[in-house]
DNA sequence: TGTACATCAGTGAACGCGCGTTCACTGATGTAC
DNA sequence: TGTACATCAGTGAACGCGCGTTCACTGATGTAC
């Protein structure tokens, strides 16, 4: 609304490329990433099928940028939950709140958008050149969400919550609980927990995750 | 071989749902899902794809067997990993071993046949009768895996080696650290591991799971 | 032991579908003079 | 301020592909008498 450039009634789109990446968002939102289809894309933007190649090179293009959305909508929420969550004035308290909050926010988003959660963790089969070996530097937004958890799990080694020789490997098994209850939940046999159920088995892990990792203080 | 009704050469195969299944399973060990098509399966058969409506009422159905034998695959591999890792006679170590045992049976059968495994928890959209809501009574072999990591989380209670106030969750926690970091490494960000470095993150992530799970014996 | 015949388990051609992509094209835009 | 023209951003028709599925059919099997 208001900019000019969009008017979708006229020969020159002025913003096809962002309308084309809504659209396939959306589609991606309701169905994942298998419903991310050109044509469909280009149909609902009201463009031939043909207009998408000025854009992008591929479909495989399009569903890239797509991926990269969901991984920034899944760090955005992380980030959202962690301030939200922290209202500890008390160091190891806060800690704990943080790293919980990073989670329940993976999990947050996984659960109100299981289509871009899917999408956000689907490899994408080589774009335009199928022969070119995807290279092995994955865009910026994939580690935005894992330098969150990592720091959080720092935070709680530097106020004396975790013994620092926990401290390796702890990402992996923090991120493996969560993502594994994520897909259990949203596209595994976990699929028949609802409402409250899930709200109480996510926190039920959450626990378990921090109890895990941080030691009760040593007594003495 | 040596089965006179499994013949190839004749007009009537002898066998050919099991033979159909088989090679459907093939597929899907190297391409998942995904790559079960009827059409290549029945190539592979030497039989027209119309030959397989005789023994399936469609694609769908085919791959629901898919599905049910790649769980059952699931299962005996973390049966065998019990069998092969329970050396201990202390009771409460044994405990342990066993729970750790499963886990790594299910890690293993993923990094093995990581086809299989994704194919094991594909939703299959609902088979036959597309307007039949599919019945919330999946068969028998999607719980044989959960029994067995059931049971020896009781064992883990049993021999008081985890607290029984800790029990409830415990096999949500454990099998989605599980069953993430299988995910993660199979299809996801976790893919660069391999090798020693792969078994060394398994076994850190199963050592602290059964931390996370056992308390430390009371000190007095 | 031999034969008629129902049944079973295959074949081959074709259907409709929707996809990603390419081709030759045309309408709209903006810049140089 | 007006016009010529290169460039940009779309169109519409068509391509080839491979899929799941259906149709009318035929070859093989086995049972009753």
């Amino acid at each position: 609304m208001g900019t000019t450039a969009a008017r979708s009634d006229r020969y020159h789109h002025g913003d096809l490329r962002n309308a084309l990446i809504d659209a396939a968002t959306a589609l991606a939102s309701s169905g994942g990433p298998q419903a991310v289809v050109l044509r469909e894309v280009a149909r609902r933007v009201g463009v031939s099928p043909t207009a998408a190649y000025r854009h992008f090179d591929s479909h495989g293009d399009l569903l890239q940028e797509v991926k990269t959305r969901s991984l920034d909508a899944l760090t955005d929420t992380m980030a959202t939950s962690i301030v939200q969550a922290v209202t500890e004035t008390d160091p190891r308290l806060a800690a704990i709140q943080r790293s919980k909050a990073a989670g329940r926010g993976y999990l947050m988003f996984a659960f109100n958008e299981p289509g871009l959660f899917r999408t956000a963790f689907h490899e994408v089969p080589s774009s335009a050149a199928p022969y070119t070996q995807r290279t092995g530097a994955p865009d910026k937004s994939a580690y935005r969400s894992y330098e969150l958890l990592s720091s959080a799990l720092d935070n709680l080694v530097a106020v004396g919550c975790m013994p620092a020789e926990r401290r390796p490997g702890a990402e992996i098994a923090a991120w493996s609980a969560v993502h594994g209850f994520a897909v259990l939940v949203t596209e595994g046999p976990l699929s028949a927990l609802h409402g409250d159920a899930l709200m109480d088995a996510a926190e039920s892990l959450l626990d378990q995750i921090t109890v895990g990792l941080c030691t009760p203080v040593p007594a003495g």
